[in-house]
DNA sequence: CAAGCATATTTGCCTTGACAACTATCTGGT
DNA sequence: ACCAGATAGTTGTCAAGGCAAATATGCTTG
């Protein structure tokens, strides 16, 4: 069945892969969670949706703290939060032990929106590993996690 | 082996995991790829290097071909074409069979590039992989594999 | 062959993200 | 308490990529 798959969805290009691959797979998630936010007619595009899910999977935390984790830029992460502030999504609200930082928190509304594209994230993401067993699923997140683990060692 | 390794590099968070983490990895990557070019004194950044490396991997071919190989628009894919051009790396020649198209290859300069900087691509590939058994980096490409091509279904 | 529709490339316009400069605070050492 | 160096957030600037419009060809059908 393996040739099958390979057959019908013929590779890319045996050669370079990696690379090339997890591109191509990061690519298509974010179109396809993209399509989902313009077929529920949210007004978020990825980069958004991505902070907003943070904020609702983890709760409250500082803008840096956000940045890092949705991997952007610090300006950009201002911009972002301005947009989200300004549709009435998140709040910024003075962080209680440091003067110079913000805590960000979801609104009443920022958590209804989550709560209304939450299905139909987990339903996207569940499309894409549709051909995985939970056993292989479960070993290319390990896979990831270690190369990620090892590109950012050595630092 | 494994507990050590999710010690040593915290899970940023159990939870969401397979969007979050190609995502991650996919910048981790470009990032050690732009560090090489620099570090290599290459002009070049990443979205270049990877069309370079099309070409020279598969050989002349469309533009249109080209910007679906590296996952670029089309507009992109001209103001690319324009810089590596005028960089002489590679060039623009009427295709044969289509006149609306063009056959974009790889000039000596571009070969000569190409040939450069083709080691230090692939030992940064191996050093992301390191911790990957050979076993294991096969499934992860196959694995990935058909996470594209059940995202790339249903069209 | 003409008309209509699809495809290849280019260009203009706009948004997003990286990077650097700037201000306001922290923190640690003296 | 003071100073140097790090860190949080904001803003200006610029390059890169997506999208739509325009042009030039191809291709298919009547």
């Amino acid at each position: 069945m393996r040739v099958m798959n390979t057959n019908l969805c013929a590779s890319p290009d045996g050669r370079d892969s990696l690379g090339a691959l997890i591109g191509m797979v990061r690519g298509e998630i974010v179109r396809a969670i993209e399509a989902d936010l313009a077929a529920q007619g949210a007004d978020l595009k990825f980069t958004q949706f991505h902070v907003l899910k943070r904020l609702a999977n983890i709760g409250p935390m500082t803008a840096t703290e956000l940045a890092r984790a949705v991997d952007l830029d610090g300006g950009a992460m201002t911009r972002q939060l301005d947009q989200l502030e300004a549709k009435g999504y998140l709040r910024r609200t003075p962080h209680e032990q440091d003067r110079r930082a913000l805590r960000i928190e979801l609104t009443e509304a920022g958590v209804a929106l989550w709560r209304h594209l939450h299905e139909s994230n987990v339903a996207t993401l569940e499309r894409a590993q549709k051909d995985l067993s939970g056993d292989e699923r479960t070993k290319l997140l390990d896979y990831l996690q270690r190369v990620l683990c090892a590109l950012r060692e050595k630092n």
